[in-house]
DNA sequence: ACAATTAACTTTGAAAATACAAGTTAAATT
DNA sequence: AATTTAACTTGTATTTTCAAAGTTAATTGT
């Protein structure tokens, strides 16, 4: 993979700068999501095509992985990486701007007070648990 | 505007969820430029064209003004809104992040350790001189 | 004064991304 | 053995994004 530039924001834009993955990483994130059909099934009406190369992409560029499901053998299921769980921090304070200037934000009220006034606790708690469902050990 | 959903990751995707509106919001907010044509020089090579839409678009979404320039008149000078300005948690988010996982990232070392140990200091500082030199007083 | 330059766009045709429909593969269920 | 489920893949029409060239209006240089 070559990059535009080696700008911080501009490697970021290019691991999830479309408008796509960070919808596959918010599901895989805060959704419970972990198969292929529960992504289809989002808010947001992806298209099947759509989703396949960002699946691919993603895993590629490391922010995923495909595994075997625990109880379908024929099922995969996607996980989040370490590089993908560490996108938590821009995700909840994504959230927050959001909760803030949309008047009709589905974000929770207790999240966003959460959000801003116990951000560090917070991301403890919700890393915690992605750390135990997503991370092999 | 009307959105695909009302959830916060998406209403931010939607706007700024494309491979340049952040180029230029990060252009406002760290490198000083304020200018069209500062914006053309970038490191990314954005075309005429496509900076023009941005720019319309992100004035219309609210993030951005454009108001006469100082000096020259006939100039036009861009500014962070108060909604552009908070963006920046994100933002910071998004260099600590790359700095971690690029190798060659431009990201400065001393920037980095400032995110990651005094993240709330340095918050509060680069926001005091945003809101100095880009909202009206 | 007037030609050259600068800044901020517009327009146009081509390239890329996307939605939608249909088809494929392989395992699990009936 | 036939059907269903899950995870894709392929093809095609449509939409969006893009780079390159052109335009306009103000400003600077001589």
């Amino acid at each position: 993979m070559e990059f535009r530039s080696h700008c911080p924001i501009n490697y970021g834009l290019e691991h999830f700068g479309d408008k796509w993955s960070l919808l596959i990483i918010r599901d895989l994130m805060f959704k419970d999501k972990r198969h292929y059909n529960e992504f289809l099934e989002g808010g947001e009406k992806v298209s099947t095509s759509v989703l396949g190369t960002r699946l691919k992409q993603l895993e590629e560029m490391g922010l995923i992985t495909k595994g075997e499901d625990d109880v379908k053998k024929s099922r995969i299921k996607y996980s989040l990486t370490k590089k993908g769980i560490d996108m938590l921090p821009l995700m909840v304070d994504m959230i927050l701007w959001s909760g803030t200037y949309d008047a009709d934000t589905e974000a929770g009220k207790d999240f966003l007070a959460d959000a801003k006034n116990h951000r560090k606790k917070l991301l403890q708690s919700l890393r915690g648990k992605l750390k135990k469902e997503h991370l092999q050990h």
